[in-house]
DNA sequence: CACTTGACCTGTCCGC
DNA sequence: TGCGGACAGGTCAAGT
């Protein structure tokens, strides 16, 4: 599940392998992936250089010479595997023992060849991730990315105080608020669970619930958990791979998600499981307390 | 408008 | 062993 630490991680592995490199064929295996008219993949993305790699909540985007851009949503089993000329990828081999076999397999939804001779492989096992064409003035205009709240490391928009004006009149669980895309851009289901977690909050709270005090500490381990996240190159438990093919480690330094039946690292309390806002939800019911009423 | 649930897919796991 | 159903979880659409 490819949350925006996973996207980041690798978005910062393709950009000094693409940019300034040339598209030259694009194959399209599964056409529900590619969710632009075809007839647009010749004329204005072949042979055009890749001016830019970037990324926006958990989208990465490729700005082309063309005016054009290229965006990626992974959704929850996409992964994105660069394999560089001669099987090679600056300086690694390709791809690592945990993910094995050879591309394209039966998940390979589109590849890309570049002019350099590496290959880009979009796998998808359960094709709900996307592939779009859009001018690149108008990415900021697309129907999902106009509507995404600010990044976690943008100081200006992304506050105490603005985390607090999104929950305070709120009455859904904290849990849901978080997984708001329009509130805060980039957190899934992971880090959720493990900004709760760290910041003492149980995820059925309701939002309007929590005291100034704790929505500071919610903001703050929203920040440390995503950071966090980045530095252990994402993270990986089943689907997740890096731009080299290679599994990230965030989900060694898990604190609830996927742990319970485990102890929590700060009480050694067992870890629980619940559904919270549709999802599966792991804490401690130590350190995060649960509201009065709360059915496990 | 606020909030919840189902749909989109496919593979895995669990109980019978 | 086979089979049905629950589950995995990002986003959108439809429901209450």
């Amino acid at each position: 599940m490819p949350e925006l630490p996973e996207v980041e991680t690798i978005v910062r592995g393709l950009k000094p392998r693409l940019e300034g490199v040339k598209i030259s064929r694009l194959e399209v295996l599964e056409e529900r992936t590619i969710q632009f008219d075809r007839a647009l993949i010749t004329e204005i993305i072949t042979e055009q250089q890749i001016s830019s790699v970037w990324r926006r909540a958990k989208v990465m985007i490729w700005d082309l010479q063309s005016g054009y851009s290229l965006l990626f949503h992974l959704k929850m089993t996409g992964q994105i595997i660069y394999q560089g000329a001669d099987n090679f990828a600056g300086g690694h081999p390709t791809m690592s023992m945990a993910v094995g076999a050879k591309l394209p397999d039966n998940t390979t939804r589109t590849i890309f060849y570049f002019a350099d001779n590496s290959k880009l492989f979009f796998n998808d096992q359960r094709k709900f991730g996307w592939i779009k064409l859009l001018p690149t003035a108008e990415v900021h205009s697309d129907s999902f990315l106009k509507t995404v709240g600010p990044e976690h490391d943008d100081t200006q928009s992304f506050t105490p105080q603005y985390l607090w004006s999104k929950a305070r009149n709120r009455i859904t669980p904290i849990k849901a608020i978080l997984l708001d895309q329009t509130v805060v851009a980039g957190i899934g289901n992971i880090y959720a669970d493990e900004a709760l977690h760290l910041a003492k909050v149980h995820p059925a709270r309701k939002a309007s619930s929590l005291s100034k005090a704790e929505t500071a500490a919610l903001f703050n381990a929203i920040i440390t958990v995503l950071k966090l996240g980045i530095e252990h190159g994402g993270t990986s438990f089943s689907n997740f791979v890096n731009a080299d093919g290679e599994v990230g480690n965030y989900i060694k330094h898990a604190r609830v998600f996927r742990r319970e039946g485990q102890t929590c690292p700060v009480c050694g309390s067992v870890i629980l499981k619940t559904r919270v806002a549709g999802r599966g939800t792991h804490y401690c019911p130590a350190c995060q307390p649960p509201p009065r009423g709360f059915q496990a």
